[in-house]
DNA sequence: TTCGGCCATGAGATAATCTAATCTCGCTTC
DNA sequence: GAAGCGAGATTAGATTATCTCATGGCCGAA
């Protein structure tokens, strides 16, 4: 249907009446008698030929086209209402409420954001870091950068980059390092991803080593402890190379364990802003020219 | 903004001439003249307390606040139209076009699309089956479901399944199977992904093995052959463990191969239309059943 | 029955929207 | 540098779409 053609106000009211079921309740939220509705919902269907209420005796029914009808227009609605709110200080602006994993944070996001800001002034993006148990509806989050391997319920995921996970050490524990069984002679740092490990050497057609000591729930906290000669960790290549270039660690050894990827996750319910939009294409072209 | 608020006509004006970016061409869209395109964005410019338009000497120029507003409006509203559109029968009928990978349409979808169809009457799906090499763009999909690991550009993806691999063969050649080694005796059907069998032997601590003959591009087809006693083939255990169930196939090891998984992706460039949701519902809770 | 809640309808009022005619501005062209 | 042109702005008045008011009909509850 052309723009010319759309009847606006008519679906406006339709989308009003379709969540009261009540002209006369739908009457009072568009500030206008129910006359005016009854007007208006009738010509619309007059309009697309179709009937989208049943007359019942205490109020409406949604017809099967009027149940297609109504939750896209709510939802429209509720996007353009949300869109022109954003303009309300007298320019355009957004927020972001974005929860990220802490070492994808630390090491990749936090030294890039002034570009994002530069690209995008009008937007307010809100970090908030986690250990990767994120929850979007229950945090009040509109996106969420994590890692694994993308299967969460009721969400649309992109994935952002590969995170294939490397050993990695001090430069002086390096040194005691000639194979890798001499890996089982020093602490092997632990995620809250168990079996890591497990399979790494298996990799190597090597039996589960006996795991002890502290578990940390960011890649980060391993990092540290890895530079400062606490042990040997696994952390994902993509985020920590630059610490192999400044020498800070040392990758012992060649083999990459895949363990999951990072992804940005949206709710299926929550349709994408323009705002997220463009944070999105920002984190894809960001990847892209690294590679 | 509230619903009565929303000025309505004032944002279909705005979002035709920013399109234009010429009033008089607008005009001739929306099947008004000029003047009254000029009253409407003043008019909407004073609501909302922001510039929309510079004005030049030869015409309109966006403002950072326009850009902004205006490619939300044009996807609102392409939305909008789209939607009365499937009214124009008389009834409500909405088509997707969906992509399948052959194997996933074959033993999972197909046999349940009757009971899509009862529970979503009104909407008309048209599968397209591909050997997963599908371009959502460039073949007019709206939808695809395919195997891999959720890393297509542009893309929304959301997992339906995982697609770990099991190692199949005949009942016959079955018997000829006391350890893995001796798979090495047999035919191991090839597919498109170079390295599977590599990997599956590695799990083992085994080398690659010599692969040769042809190539297949499509699980089922690697299950046929291998119903047909012509050597041992690696497929997806969620789709032919009915196979096993029915005797036709047997599955000599309990090993898996971690390959991939079954998406359902979409462009993110085209936004999820009211049936594209219920159909990713109905596969959501497809799978919820099933588990 | 009678009342109350609800939607439909038709005629007339109202307000939003549009048109026509005219201006202004600044680039082009000669 | 003057005329012409293409664009949007403006104003007043015409035109519609939209709304209100008053009323009617229907059905279930009291």
């Amino acid at each position: 249907m052309d723009r010319p053609q759309l009847p606006l106000n008519a679906l406006r009211a339709f989308e009003v009446a379709s969540r009261h079921l009540n002209l006369t309740r739908a009457a009072v939220e568009l500030c206008v008698t129910q006359a005016a509705l009854s007007h208006q919902i009738r010509g619309l269907e007059e309009r697309l030929g179709v009937t989208l209420f049943r007359r019942v005796p205490r109020g409406l029914v949604l017809t099967e086209e009027g149940i297609m009808l109504a939750p896209v227009l709510t939802r429209i609605f509720d996007e353009m209402s949300g869109t022109l709110d954003r303009f309300s200080t007298g320019h355009y602006h957004e927020t972001i409420n974005l929860g990220v994993v802490n070492s994808f944070a630390a090491e990749w996001l936090i030294p890039r954001i002034p570009d994002f800001q530069r690209l995008h002034p009008s937007i307010d993006l809100r970090v908030h870091t986690n250990n990767n148990r994120v929850d979007l509806a229950g945090e009040g989050l509109d996106l969420a950068i994590r890692f694994g391997d993308g299967s969460w319920h009721g969400v649309a995921a992109t994935r952002l980059m590969r995170g294939a996970m490397m050993v990695v050490c001090s430069p002086g524990l390096a040194d005691r390092l000639r194979n890798v069984e001499d890996l089982l002679s020093m602490p092997l740092l632990r995620s809250y991803r168990a079996n890591e490990w497990e399979r790494w050497f298996a990799i190597h057609g090597l039996p589960a080593p006996q795991l002890r000591g502290p578990v940390f729930d960011t890649s980060l906290a391993i990092a540290e402890m890895a530079a400062r000669s606490h042990g040997a960790g696994l952390v994902p290549v993509a985020l920590f190379s630059s610490w192999i270039e400044s020498g800070r660690l040392v990758r012992p050894f060649e083999a990459l364990l895949t363990a999951g990827d990072y992804w940005l996750t949206r709710l299926h319910a929550n349709p994408e802003s323009t705002g997220q939009g463009a944070f999105r294409e920002w984190l894809a072209s960001s990847f892209g020219t690294e590679a």
